[in-house]
Formats: C-alpha cells, structure tokens, sequence
DNA sequence: AGCACGATTAACT
DNA sequence: GTTAATCGTGCTC
C-alpha cells in the first residue's frame, strides 16, 4: 500500500470541480465502533456549487439542513431525502461558500463482510454503486453531518492513494435533477471513474 | 397547517 | 420502462 495519508483540509479548499475529480481513486474510509474499518474506492462524484446553482441545496439560502455546506471545508454534509435515504458529502471551498462534492459510486475496500451483511441480499455489483447505496452500506447517517474529516480521530476520511487519474475520467450531467433549470440541469459536474482505472 | 417534492432505490409489467 | 415507498424540508396560504 503507497503513500497513504488522510487528505488534509487544503485538499478540500479549493474549487469544487477540482475536488470532485481529484475524488475518484481515492479511499472513503469509515471506522466502527468497534475500530474496524469499513473502506471504498471512489468511483462516482458529482460537484454542488453555490447558491447560484439551482440544484444545489444551498440556492434557497442557509438552512438548519443544509448549514454544513457553509462551513468549513473538509466536513461531511449528509443529508436525508426521498424519507428513506441517506445522502454523503463533503464540503469543499472556503468558509461561507455552500459547496459540496456528493459520492455516488464505491468499489467497497475493506470490512467488506460488514459491507455485505448490511446490504445483503444484494449482487456485489449493486452494494455501493449508489448515493444512497453507499451510506447504507458505510452506516452513514444524520450522525455524520458536519463530521470533521480532517482530525486525527475523524471516524470518516479520505485516504490518498496517489495522484488523480490522468485518464479514464468521464463527464456528464448531474442526475437525479428533475425539475432543476437550464443551464444547470445539463452542467456537466458529475465525475466517474472507468472500471479498472481504480488501481494505478 | 397544509402541501408538493426530493442530489433514490427496488420491485414490477 | 414505470412506479411505490416514505418523511423531512421549504414554500404557500
């Protein structure tokens, strides 16, 4: 295993399209209660910038739910939606700015008998490749709002595994944005990471 | 106080 | 491809 650091909260200052590609080949890792650790390989992000973006939370101001993203960078905003799902993401740009990289797609690491037993009974291909997905499988919820990624005993951080791909990334529009407004709907802000390209 | 809808998922025709 | 599940949130009255 190369080089592997918790990414510092200078990772997470800066602007929210960078972050978001930087993402991909990097480990989530959550650790347990128990101090086991349950880890994936990002594959899938999309970026959330600013009131101005109408399919970011932040457009209609700062909220109770949605106050995360106007903190400091390198905290978790998680949030809850559609009264079932659990959504994860990490607040990027400076203090005061509401922005935030959503994950959407793991390749699940380690702890993946914890990862299987949560989501199970589910085919491998289908236990993380999803917003949703990933928080059920990491035990991901309200609790880690406004987690702090970038402390020594952060339970939830990003491990480095080296520099981002220089290829092999792919762009496209956001999803899940029914009723969001041109331009923003079709903004090309998601982010994934070709099968294979997960290992360099 | 009421209401429409959501950065989704799983099941179904 | 279509749709139910399920409830917190923000907006309107």
């Amino acid at each position: 295993m190369q080089n592997v650091d918790k990414l510092p909260r200078s990772f997470y200052e800066r602007p929210t399209l960078t972050v978001a590609k930087s993402l991909l080949g990097k480990r989530l890792v959550r650790i347990e209660s128990n101090r086991e650790r349950t880890s994936g390989i990002i594959m899938e992000t999309e970026a959330y910038i600013g009131r101005d973006d109408l399919a970011c939370h932040a457009k209609s101001g700062r909220t109770q739910r949605n106050q995360s993203m106007w903190g400091p960078p390198g905290m978790a905003y998680v949030y809850f939606t559609y009264g079932m799902h659990w959504m994860l993401n990490f607040v990027t740009e400076a203090e005061g700015f509401p922005a935030a990289v959503l994950l959407r797609g793991l390749i699940p690491d380690e702890g993946t008998a914890r990862i299987v037993k949560r989501r199970s009974p589910r085919p491998p291909a289908e236990l993380t490749n999803g917003p949703g997905k990933i928080c059920q499988a990491l035990g991901i919820d309200r609790s880690f709002d406004g987690h702090d990624l970038c402390t020594r005993q952060s339970r939830l951080y990003i491990e480095n595994l080296g520099p981002p791909p220089q290829s092999g990334v792919t762009t496209g529009p956001r999803v899940g944005l029914n009723n969001v407004p041109e331009p923003w709907k079709s903004k090309p802000w998601r982010f994934l990471l070709a099968p294979g390209f997960e290992d360099r």
